[in-house]
DNA sequence: TATGAATGAGCGTTCATTCAT
DNA sequence: GATGAATGAACGCTCATTCAT
């Protein structure tokens, strides 16, 4: 009896998980607007009201990516922020954990980008992840890393670079592209592209040829 | 006759540039979910009905949002592009021309960052707007104001931050944050935020006062 | 044009009527829980969905039966409840009137019987009605038609014997029964049943002690 | 292996009795319309499919309530009417029974009261109960306790009354305005409310013929 | 017999779209 | 061309009911 309980609770989260990813998938192919209890439930196999001994509803259902994706990844991002590395070593790292999550989540890229459904969620992920980058630029500023600037400001672009990769990685690029993204973003914010710029940093290849 | 038929075409021509401002005045106040046929017809003072007379379908209208704003804001910029200036100052002049062109048109906006709406218009934007800006890199690159690198993805940056932009105008940022966020964003451009980066060549100060 | 809005005006308050009658006529066939749209919508010919062109939702289609039928009707009765009469021939008049409506209105009293549905409506309808009738035993009391006693309470029973009077009405009788009913109803009200009544045998106080 | 059997049955029969306890207890806390199968499968601690080894559908359940509410309640109170009392100490003592079933079994009345559920139920108690009733006022006028009078619907008026009695109690009166409401209802019963109590007002006529 | 997962019909509601006038 | 009434598909959600285990 304990143990079917047991049993029961388990495949009911497994199940629970099925649905999300399904829902994940939905969101993939759909977008936000096209994420629909319906579509979710033909994705698993099972009827829409099905759905329903799960999530008490769909706004259950969307804050699990909430709980199942965006938390852990924040923090584990956090946690990379956290470290004790020189700012612009913690940019790279953070951007990429957060593409490396990117990946494995696709779906929550685009509920993050859709209008209306998974507002509660978007409204919890941008503030906080600017804060984060704030806070990074601050440091890098505090360190000597960084020129004194806005670090509010330089945590946005980044931000939107970020998005921007999400993009990248929606258009199904090559790891190596990502890669390669990742390193010009961190280049870019470390030295810029002015050919003056980074003379000593450069001190042979690239820069000249 | 003629005459009639002439003046018909342009009366519907204005009437359906009257639909399309009401669309925009809706997509302001209701966002890229909350633009219906009906309070766009509201808006116009005309029934829900009488909008099919001037667009085949809500599609039309959205595409509308192509036509007359997007095109020619994106011609506008081009034009920008076009010049002779050195490619930092072209990115610059983007940015404000760009920036100044959410302000005036901010439905414009919500309708590209809604969902599923305006796909079909994003999806012709972001192309166009990449393909711009990965050329002024390269002329950057080509003209040595900025180190070789891949031009597509920093053109992808820059949008991104762009993009960033916009979310701040959305979030009413006032006219010196935003002046602000494009010195930053071209400053960091053009020499990034490592402080030892231009010791040499730049002795003193911030590149833009 | 401004006729054909005058018109448009009046067909459309005229659809509402339909509509409403319907709901009464679909009320009087299924109850107040068998009440849906859609039963609404084929009862008047149209689809679900017509229905809201006229009403916002199916409470303001509820809220209808209290604006056109309970309201006016409440006023009837209190009007015949602010005259000069007597408290005894006002009972008499305000049980023909109610019953009059309820003839007229079948399905309100469905509405009112029903459990979830009417709630708002019934939440307004009973106190009011309750009060009219206190009122009037207390009027039946000052000026000494009436034995003293708690009038609240006898309100009540009158409120009881209605429900029950609509009731019979449901069961399909006969004008007769129903003329019947109200007459027995007021004479016992005065008189009661006992056959010793007035003989002088209650020469002192409560007939129960 | 009989004996199994015979257990069986008692168990069963226990087990019913028990679900239809907690869909008593689940209609008093959630009203008509809230009883769902559901909610009465989690107060028995079942599942909700359980409950259809016990009953075959969700009406044989509501039939429970005919079954072990209403009918041994019609019963005692019909126990009651079989006495040799006189009509309107009868009266009086129904009136008590019914109101001490009502406060016993507080879930019945809201079932009574329901619109749809019930309906069944509600089909057969109330003819059973004016009946009762109005072989209680023949009884009253055969021997000469009550005027003459069309007993079948006096005894509508006293369900009527009963009914608001259960109202009353639905709104948590107290035990002392129960009372007095009883009290008053059976002194109304024999006298009526009119001061002159029939002495003039009916000098001839019907009250003796 | 109990379970619990699944079903399917139904509800209220929204909205792009059509069409006779 | 404008109207406005109507449509129908879709959506989120509920709940009585079924059935393999």
């Amino acid at each position: 009896m304990r143990l079917s309980k047991a049993r029961k609770a388990c495949v009911t989260a497994m199940m629970k998980e099925t649905i999300f990813e399904a829902a994940n998938s939905v969101l993939e192919r759909h977008g936000a607007n096209g994420l629909t209890m319906d579509r979710v439930a033909t994705q698993v196999g099972l009827t829409t009201g099905s759905l329903y001994n799960y999530f008490r509803d769909k706004n259950e259902l969307l804050q699990c990516f909430y709980t199942r994706l965006v938390e852990p990844g924040l923090q584990a991002i956090e946690e990379t922020a956290s470290t004790e590395l020189p700012a612009p070593q913690k940019l790279e790292n953070i951007l990429r954990t957060a593409w490396q999550y990117a990946v494995e989540h696709r779906g929550l890229i685009r509920l993050l980008a859709g209008a209306n459904q998974g507002d509660e969620v978007r409204k919890e992920v941008r503030p906080r992840f600017l804060r984060m980058l704030t806070a990074i630029f601050e440091q890098g500023i505090r360190e000597g890393d960084f020129r004194p600037h806005n670090p509010a400001l330089t945590g946005r672009m980044v931000l939107g670079c970020l998005t921007e990769l999400f993009e990248l990685q929606a258009e199904d690029a090559s790891q190596e592209e990502i890669d390669e993204y990742v390193r010009v973003l961190i280049d870019a914010a470390l030295h810029g592209f002015s050919i003056h710029a980074g003379k000593a940093s450069k001190p042979a290849g690239r820069s000249r040829s």
